[in-house]
DNA sequence: CCTGTTCTACGAATATCTTCGTAAACAAAT
DNA sequence: ATTTGTTTACGAAGATATTCGTAGAACAGG
């Protein structure tokens, strides 16, 4: 099992950027980037080295643009960072963390029944 | 709206731990994180003093032995963290954050019929 | 070929977080 | 009164994260 390193604030909305759009130039990002946060290209520049260093990216360097891409599935990152939260501020219960997050967002009346649909399915599988 | 501090990794233990025992001493919280972690006591003892400057614990100073607390409520704290990763790791939806964490937590049957109730509850209240 | 633009690489400054040593205040025990 | 132990305050070192300036390579258009 390879343990993920884990991305620092910068890193994961620059993985929010790139998990969206597929794999991207530095300046592509970049300009995405800038839409949210006050940025200098180099910054951006530098920490997608970075992040390719650690590992976190891919990157083709064939051409003189580099292409990068995540070398972190979405779905494993997002479970990474949901056991440490449940665990750190959610007592280790997800039964908490859901309630939580279903109080404080409206959610439509279709995605309520998904959340329902799922429900049963887990359910039966367990048994 | 008063917009809260964001508390860092160590400061999050820390506050897990007053939320749980309530009002405590250094010597007090230091016991417990000690347990899970490494840490020399003057460490401890400095991390709470910088959370009470940040606003994040009250304390009360009478006595030669300082008493500390959290300021900031648990729930609130969890919302604040759930927000941003739902927005920065999720794409926004609550939904998907939901069913991410029930697919990778069993939960007892019991469990899931509470969040059943509670989506009954939050359709009715839509209308 | 020259010029201006875009890109990467590098290094360093800055900021933030974490850790701990030391000293002074205080209290309890001898 | 002196010693011993506990506590706070302070400051600074170390670690990590963030930001950006500068230089040089690559390219595009004239």
């Amino acid at each position: 099992m390879n343990k993920q390193v884990k991305p620092t604030e910068s890193e994961l909305e620059i993985l929010g950027i790139l998990w969206e759009r597929g794999a991207s130039t530095v300046r592509e990002v970049h300009e995405i980037l800038e839409q949210s946060k006050e940025a200098g290209y180099t910054t951006t520049l530098k920490l997608m080295q970075i992040m390719h260093e650690k590992g976190l990216l891919k990157r083709d360097a064939s051409a003189k643009t580099h292409i990068y891409e995540a070398s972190v599935s979405q779905e494993r990152t997002q479970q990474q960072l949901l056991n440490k939260m449940i665990d750190t501020v959610f007592n280790g219960s997800a039964t908490q963390l859901v309630m939580q997050a279903l109080g404080h967002h409206r959610s439509s009346p279709e995605e309520l029944d998904r959340i329902r649909q799922y429900l049963n399915e887990m359910e039966k599988k367990q048994s």
